[in-house]
DNA sequence: TCCCTTATGTAATCATCGATTACATTTCAG
DNA sequence: CTGAAATGTAATCGATGATTACATAAGGGA
């Protein structure tokens, strides 16, 4: 079955087409096959990426040297998307604001993660490839840490916060929006009705209800 | 159950000695080891079960239909202990006082959560065994967030919350304990110093901070 | 242009796993 | 005592991750 030959530069069909033995860019196809299995439910394993990229079963591992480091890749790449929707949520939000950011964050978060469930899991749960695998991903995520640490330190710097402990509050807010996305990622928000939006909503309720507990009570209110 | 009278009350040797062709109650033996691989950190394997009760690889099946089976009964076993430990605590809590119930609830669940991460994960994630396979497990859990929405409930009656929206209250609560034992769970917490009761103290202040963001400030304070 | 090195894919093979089937042994009720 | 039911074994299947030997393509000197 080799290959049928000259013709094609680069093969674009992946659809099963007339492929050159090479494949153009065959690292790339079976990250994206083995995103989308993730996406479709079924359990990411190298010989269904390898089927979808119509590549034989030991392909994969000239690209990868084992599976692991083909998933540390996949969560490679759904951690870009991740950060790069959060990135956008941020410079929508107002600048001078340290709470309305914080804000913006935990609901650009909690968006991502209840509408790409199983990319979720593979960032965050770090069981699908050997601890270390990528220290790309660790020091990404570092830097989104950082960047809550610093909107708390804003907002204790503007008198915003009940509390000094800046610590204590960043863990409790980083472990409720965690728990919140993975509740919703382990199943345990039974069916809330058959309405969707009803999920996000409540995202922001427990948010908000968070930020009002950590926020200085002002006069007014 | 009934068991094996005569000479040994149970074969206690599962190390390869003489064991009749009857096992005495290889399905809680099964169970046991399953238990064990998850807390060694293995991935719980029906074959590896079946090797450390000394038993062929298909005997596992004669006691529960499938792989799925399996883990169910073990997540119920641990369940079981999970809810055991919670049930302690509540009792040794002030019957009169809701957030301190509200407290030692979420404190027991931390412990817990802490230290049998392994367990905890099985227990609840739902992803080692078809959703559904355990309605007991189901139920046991239902039970346990009607415990939490009737001190809620107390609380509220009490005057002692800042917010009515009590689903609120009490999904940002669950929320906030489960994040923060999977963020335990799933090696967010980076070797916080050597030292393992900073993590439990952690866990302590974070429920603290918490609660004194949903409770009424009082004068006083 | 030719050739040779390297990158990349294939084919064959292995061990492990969950699962099923046919068969053996034990247990227990009648 | 005996035969049916329960329980364990052995053999086997298909799928998977992984490795090895080999085939093919691509690209850079000479």
């Amino acid at each position: 079955m080799p290959a049928r030959q000259p013709s094609k530069p680069r093969a674009r069909r992946q659809t099963s087409e007339a492929r050159p033995y090479h494949h153009g860019d065959l690292r790339r196809v079976l990250i994206d096959a083995a995103l989308q299995l993730a996406a479709e439910g079924a359990e990411v394993s190298v010989r269904e990426a390898a089927r979808r990229a119509a590549v034989s079963p030991g392909a994969p591992f000239r690209h990868f040297p084992n599976r692991d480091a083909l998933m540390a890749a996949v969560a490679g790449e759904a951690q870009r998307r991740f950060r790069a929707e959060i990135e956008v949520a941020l410079n929508q939000a107002p600048a001078a604001d340290p709470l309305a950011r914080f804000r913006a964050f935990g609901l650009a978060y909690l968006r991502w993660a209840m509408r790409n469930p199983a990319h979720f899991e593979i960032i965050s749960t770090g069981r699908y490839f050997a601890h270390g695998s990528s220290a790309e991903l660790t020091r990404d995520n570092a830097e989104l840490i950082a960047l809550t640490e610093r909107m708390l330190a804003d907002a204790a710097e503007q008198g915003l916060l009940r509390s000094a402990d800046l610590k204590r509050i960043q863990i409790a807010g980083r472990a409720l929006v965690y728990g919140f996305a993975r509740m919703n990622l382990d199943g345990h928000f039974p069916r809330w009705g058959v309405e969707e939006g009803e999920t996000e909503r409540m995202a922001e309720g427990v948010i908000d209800l968070f930020i009002a507990g950590i926020a200085k009570p002002t006069r007014g209110a």
